[in-house]
RNA sequence: GCCCUUGUAGCUCAGCGGAUAGAGCAGUUCCCUUCUAAGGAAAAGGUCGGGGGUUCAAUUCCCUCCAAGGGCGCCA
């Protein structure tokens, strides 16, 4: 059982006994300061009032009652302390001290389970889509959408890693006006065959009607009619829309295949256009969609403090919206979904409170169980982007610019002769994932080209760095044992400050997946490395004073190596052993 | 007009209602005859936008003001 559950449930009933009370929730962190304690509660304050006693006299008690031989575990057929101390502090809380031996006993449990180390069965039996990505055909990817990218495919990693039954989907935008945009503007001027990267070259034309549309107002109602006659299943248009759409999709395979992305199934826009709009007749007759005076068909939100939703045109042609609501009807009904999460940005916040109150009020109870996982905007120093001012940053080009600077890097090292290229890439591409994760994804982010393209501090290559130099260790120390027990274990300062860390690994996978939150990972790493680090700094490993400080100190070692990379593969990063 | 979000060190960001507000970068000092210096150590840097309120306790919750973004029926 986790420890902190163990205590929670200590703790409950020691007041029961003592005060006659019956406490909901135990309140357990990890506080602040070190000295204090590994884990705290501030249950004495909370009970003060009903418990009609000082707070600090309540803490006083029960962390004498408590006492550290309260909480036990069992490890090489013996019995151990959890605790080494259990104190109390004012103005009242009870404090917490891991006794050495749990300590190393977590050592050898992440020996033990390896790479599964820091999984769970917390979402055993749940199944969840997970659609991400989205790429519009017309637009090359920016930095949004990397963000968007590499948040999706993390946060499939951290729920799969707790068990649950995962479905990485994308879902492609494959039809509406804005493709014909594109198709409008090859009819016009296109060469034969693309003559850039085939998703590029699709963006160039489209960027071209925006340009030109101005002074061509002619252009719009072409536009429109070509969309209605794609919708009408014109041969012609059809053979167009295909051609462009595949060349698109050339583009995109290895820009995912690049950022190391993929998905367990794709589904189109374009096969949702006539089921859709079944899904909105059913809205019409139940009186929750109405036609308004332009013909348009549109869902009346308003009581519900949401603004009205279009879900056809005047014309009957549909949108977005008629395609989603379908799909989301199919993908919960055929892959009997228990949840399905979207991960767009922020901006189409509304938007998803439109669809899901739509789904609600047309009765399918598992409306509730859709979630827009909202992602930030990323900025650049001089304000949102904007491909019009010229103001974008391409995904391709943040990657090549890293690649580019990482290939420098090595070439001042003298560790790495071999697989420069492939070490390149991998580091490049943790720089770009650790930068765009590393912030909390409901928050708006300025992405600092000089910050992302460093390879120092707080950084994916950092972390990468710091499994390397104790892969390193571990290889010329040609092994050790593994199994180092209890009787080796020297206490020290430097080591004992990591491994103070290492234990918290499975609570934060556990809050990083509940929470769809890849940054609570990234900071947890980055302290678990900045901890190593001093520990590496200060105490000697292959040269240590005794064979047993050694073969714990080796111990060490491997499990930070162990955790750092469980951790850093659920951002999606692979490590490499020497850079 | 209505709705949403943000305002923490020069910059980029953490901070779970708590016990002296934390990093990284930049700037200042140190440390490679020792296991990878993409590292480590030290000092410096903040009226947590302003003002009220709730609480034993507020950067964290509520209200208000100021500032900056974003979203609002036939785009995605």
């Amino acid at each position: 059982m986790e420890v902190t559950q163990q205590l929670q449930a200590t703790i409950k009933e020691l007041i029961g006994q003592e005060y006659g009370l019956e406490v909901e929730d135990v309140f357990i962190e990890h506080p602040g300061n070190e000295t204090w304690g590994d884990y705290a509660t501030n249950v004495p304050m909370k009970i003060a009032g009903l418990a009609k006693q000082p707070p600090l006299e309540i803490a006083k008690n029960l962390s004498y009652k408590i006492g550290k031989e309260a909480v036990k575990f069992t490890w090489q057929d013996r019995e151990w302390d959890l605790f080494e101390s259990v104190s109390f502090a004012p103005p009242g809380f009870i404090n917490f001290k891991l006794s050495s031996e749990w300590l190393a006993f977590v050592l050898s449990q992440i020996m033990e389970s390896g790479e599964a180390y820091g999984a769970s069965i917390l979402g055993e039996g749940k199944k969840v889509m997970v659609e991400y990505s989205q790429p519009n055909p017309n637009k090359p990817l920016h930095i949004g959408h990397a963000r968007n990218n590499f948040l999706g495919n993390s946060v499939v990693k951290l729920l799969a890693f707790s068990g649950h039954d995962v479905i990485a989907a994308n879902y492609i935008n494959d039809w509406g006006t804005h493709i014909c945009k594109a198709m409008l503007m090859y009819q016009k001027y296109g060469e034969a065959v693309p003559t850039s990267k085939p998703d590029h070259y699709v963006g160039e034309l489209y960027a071209r009607f925006e340009r030109e549309s101005a002074d061509n107002p002619q252009f719009a109602e072409e536009v429109a009619e070509m969309f209605r006659k794609l919708e009408a299943g014109d041969a012609e248009t059809i053979a167009l829309w295909e051609k462009i759409i595949s060349w698109v999709y050339e583009g995109w395979k290895e820009t995912y295949a690049d950022q190391g992305v993929s998905f367990d199934v794709l589904f189109y826009q374009h096969n949702y256009k006539d089921s859709g709009k079944d899904i909105v007749n059913i809205a019409l007759e139940k009186g929750i969609a109405e036609k308004d005076e332009t013909g348009a068909i549109i869902a009346r939100l308003e009581k519900y403090g949401i603004p009205d939703k279009v879900l056809l045109r005047a014309d009957g042609t549909s949108i977005y919206s008629t395609q989603d609501l379908q799909l989301a009807k199919d993908t919960f009904e055929n892959y009997n979904l228990d949840k399905r999460i979207y991960v767009v940005d922020v901006r189409q916040g509304d938007y998803f409170k439109q669809i899901f109150k739509i789904l609600e009020i047309l009765g399918f109870h598992w409306a509730q169980n859709l979630y827009h996982l909202a992602y930030g905007v990323v900025k650049l120093p001089e304000g949102s982007m904007s491909s019009r001012r010229g103001l974008v940053v391409y995904a391709d080009e943040v990657l090549d610019t890293l690649v580019r600077k990482e290939k420098a890097e090595i070439g001042t090292s003298l560790k790495v002769t071999d697989n420069v290229d492939e070490i390149a890439k991998k580091v490049a591409l943790a720089a770009y994932k650790y930068g765009l994760l590393k912030t909390d994804s409901s928050q708006d982010i300025v992405f600092d080209y000089d910050q992302v393209t460093k390879f120092e501090g707080n950084t994916g290559p950092y972390l990468m760095y710091t499994y390397a130099r104790a892969q390193s260790v571990l290889a010329k120390a040609g092994g050790f044992d593994a199994k180092a027990s209890i009787y080796k274990y020297v206490p020290e300062e430097p080591g004992k400050s990591v491994q103070r860390v290492l234990y918290q690994f499975p609570e934060i996978t556990q809050a990083a997946s509940q929470q769809y939150a890849p940054h609570l990972l990234c900071n947890y790493l980055f302290e678990l490395a900045q901890r190593f680090n001093t520990f590496y700094a200060s105490s000697p490993i292959l040269t240590a004073e005794t064979n047993d400080a050694k073969d714990f100190r080796l111990l060490l070692t491997a499990g930070t190596a162990q955790v750092l990379k469980n951790g850093l593969n659920l951002l999606g990063i692979e490590v490499v052993e020497s850079m």
